[in-house]
DNA sequence: TCCCCGATTAACT
DNA sequence: GTTAATCGGGGAG
């Protein structure tokens, strides 16, 4: 008679199925998983932020390319890249196949496997283990590797649960580091616990 | 082929 | 507030 917490399974397709600024509100709060078993991390969506084709900050924006393939893919894959050489940015596809579309995971909150990121994160306060987009990926251990991958299945590496409820408050604005389109509020987040 | 610069982060002053 | 780290993408030539 131990249920931590409800099984609340992965998320529907057909959420993932709309455009990228009408998805990524509906992501927060919703679980980033990756790892199995005892590698197992989950972490809270928080902060999130869409990009389209006709968006110029979009790497969609000039068609399709080797790097951004997978942002042409359908709704539900993960589109991995690396940024300033250093880092990794994860994205959840969404719309229909060849729009090339995702919605940017910018921060998520840990919530299961804080062992293994302070581990990962070694130095840094639980604070800000994954508050930013290549800090989350870090935490989660998502690298390139995982371009492409399928976070509607459950057996994946990288997986999406659904929220549990809709967030009581979400914030709205303008989307973070952008030299182009820094006007388009398509930026959501929650306050962080 | 060359070259600039990025959906960032951490460590500075 | 400023800046180095570090490298691949893709537009220009």
């Amino acid at each position: 008679v131990t249920v931590a917490r409800p099984d609340p399974g992965v998320i529907d397709r057909s959420l993932l199925a709309a455009d990228a600024p009408a998805v990524a509100p509906q992501l927060l709060g919703g679980f980033l998983v990756s790892g199995n078993g005892s590698e197992r991390i989950v972490g809270r969506i928080t902060d999130v932020e869409a990009y389209t084709a006709d968006d110029p900050a979009s790497h969609t924006f000039r068609g399709p390319t080797r790097r951004n393939a997978t942002m042409f893919a359908s709704a539900g894959h993960l589109y991995v890249y690396l940024i300033y050489g250093l880092h990794h940015c994860a994205n959840v596809v969404t719309g229909a196949l060849g729009d090339g579309q995702a919605v940017l995971i910018r921060g998520v909150e840990i919530v299961e496997g804080h062992e293994i990121v302070a581990r990962r994160r070694c130095g840094v306060g639980p604070r800000h283990w994954s508050d930013g987009p290549g800090k989350m990926c870090a935490a989660l251990g998502i690298d390139r590797r995982h371009d492409g991958i399928d976070l509607c299945d459950q057996a994946s590496a990288v997986w999406i649960a659904p929220a549990l409820e809709a967030p009581a408050l979400v914030h709205t604005g303008t989307r973070i580091g952008l030299s182009v389109a820094s006007d388009r509020p398509w930026r959501w987040w929650l306050d962080r616990s």
